[in-house]
DNA sequence: GCGACAG
DNA sequence: ATCTTGTCGC
């Protein structure tokens, strides 16, 4: 599929955290929840990005899986060199230019991307899930493995049991359980999701594992191709 | 000012 | 995220 942009749609790519703060303040304004019925997608992606130590180079994967079978569909995966540090909060930054080109690569666009993050559980509303959204033009929703901002009282025990993650006074993700007896995921809103719709999906999309199939493949293939491309940055499908 | 801080 | 073996437990 080809994406419409590849940064920042008010200007330049960010030089520093001031300017991508910035940048996020006046991208978080583009961001649109929409009731949507998630759950009746017919293909997601899942995203994911692996690092060489040394941040020399990384690995950026896209695998589109058929819902509610899981399988396979479709995948690639595009080897770069980090733009930004890492900086919490501005996460987005580095793994959005890889992300996004191997969503180009891509020969099927899929009805909702999953994302390794958060999207409006961030400190200014807009998380990597939220960025991708954006400037997709796509439905994302974020699934995170420790909380970030806010704070939520433990889910039930149940597979499926939830409880609000809040920041302040507002509700900005769940924490869900996706799996009895073992730690919840963070769920928040990307890009024209619901959180109702975004839960719904990811219960679907973890089956048995805590963390959704989309997203542990894409895990999978940019690790293994990580260690298949010791240096030398470049890209392949 | 201090601590915390997605992957 | 990554550096890293075995080990305890279901």
């Amino acid at each position: 599929m080809r994406a419409t942009f590849h940064g920042d749609p008010a200007g330049e790519y960010p030089r520093d955290p001031d300017d991508a703060r910035a940048a996020q303040r006046r991208m978080a304004g583009l961001v649109r929840e929409e009731p949507v019925e998630c759950s009746r997608a017919s293909t997601v992606a899942g995203l994911d990005v692996s690092y060489a130590a040394g941040d020399t180079h990384l690995v950026a994967a896209a695998v589109v899986l058929s819902v509610p079978e899981l399988g396979v569909v479709d995948s690639a995966t595009v080897v770069a060199e980090p733009r930004f540090p890492y900086v919490p909060g501005l996460f987005a930054f580095r793994e959005v230019p890889p992300l996004l080109e191997a969503v180009e690569a891509l020969s099927v666009t899929p009805d909702v991307f999953v994302c390794d993050g958060f999207g409006l559980a961030h400190p200014r509303r807009f998380g990597l899930a939220s960025h991708l959204g954006v400037l997709l033009e796509r439905r994302t929703l974020g699934v995170g493995k420790s909380p970030f901002v806010g704070r939520a009282d433990p889910p039930a025990d149940a597979r499926g049991s939830w409880s609000p993650l809040v920041d302040g006074d507002e509700v900005v993700g769940r924490a869900l359980r996706t799996r009895s007896g073992v730690r919840p995921v963070y769920v928040s809103i990307g890009h024209r999701v619901d959180l109702d719709g975004a839960s719904d999906l990811v219960l679907r999309l973890a089956p048995r594992f805590r963390s959704p199939e989309p997203i542990r493949h894409a895990d999978r293939l940019s690790r293994d191709v990580l260690a298949s491309r010791p240096s030398s940055p470049s890209s392949s499908a």
